[in-house]
DNA sequence: TGCACACCCTGAAGTTACTATAGGGTCAAC
DNA sequence: GTTGACCCTATAGTAACTTCAGGGTGTGCA
């Protein structure tokens, strides 16, 4: 089948089936003789355990290694279960993250209950009075 | 004083303070006769203003738009209360995302419980089995 | 005065995972 | 032959930084 086929059967677009493979994640099709790509079947399984990663918020990186796995039967899995592991703290810690910008976020809305003068407003004074914080380091993938 | 100095001030790096700078959110400081920026305090208030915003992981776009406000005093406030509004609507859909795909990983994990064969692997089995989904459309800048 | 070191400058490229644009080719149906 | 749907490659753009390349400035010390 042609790209456009393929890219429907995993719901993505022609576009990020070319992307996965020029970054590798998907190995290059046979051509037709007019410079087609054509795919079989193999690829269709291959885009959608990709897709299906993606869904997961995956990364790249991450897909990259269990699929390493996935092509070797015979292999133990337990490199499967420690991306998993890794992916799974950096999601709780991600919500973490999130739950105390949260917190942070209600704190200062309350601070102006009305609409007002710019120059009354609680959370514009809250803003210029923090302190500012050591730049974020980047923990995870996830935002 | 000199950048380095400022970016201190901000617990960030003299590379994004330039980067604010071409982005617009600073305006361009005035230059010694060797051609280093000269910042005072004006700059060090609003690039603190700025890191507060991006603590709480406003976009560039949102601090935008509070910052045009906080410059007229005598404006009314209420679309920083929207800003605000939104980002935390924004804040609570992603914590709702990762809350979701959260259980999914879970649920996956739990599929293999010992490392085996990766043929026999439940979590990979699942990655192959999983009906591709729809593309994710972005609804937040959180990741 | 010259050197060393810390810091400054601009411009461009890289990161991640796509997404859009430009310009041209292929193929099937009418 | 024409038209429309789809195909191709290469490149650039998105967001918010971060790094790299190559060169300049300023201060303290020998």
């Amino acid at each position: 089948m042609k790209i456009g086929d393929l890219a429907r059967t995993a719901q993505c677009t022609v576009e990020t089936v070319r992307y996965y493979e020029r970054e590798g994640l998907l190995p290059p099709p046979a051509r037709t003789a007019g410079n087609f790509r054509d795919y079989g079947h193999e690829h269709a399984d291959r885009l959608r355990f990709i897709r299906n990663c993606r869904a997961l918020d995956m990364s790249h990186g991450e897909i990259r290694s269990v699929l390493a796995l996935a092509d070797q039967p015979a292999a133990g899995c337990g490199a499967v279960n420690e991306v998993f592991d890794q992916h799974i703290a950096h999601v709780d810690e991600r919500i973490r993250e999130l739950e105390q910008l949260r917190g942070a976020l209600l704190a200062l809305r309350e601070r102006c209950r009305h609409e007002q003068a710019v120059e009354a407003c609680g959370i514009l004074q809250g803003l210029a009075e923090m302190e500012s914080e050591p730049r974020h380091e980047r923990h995870t993938h996830l935002g």
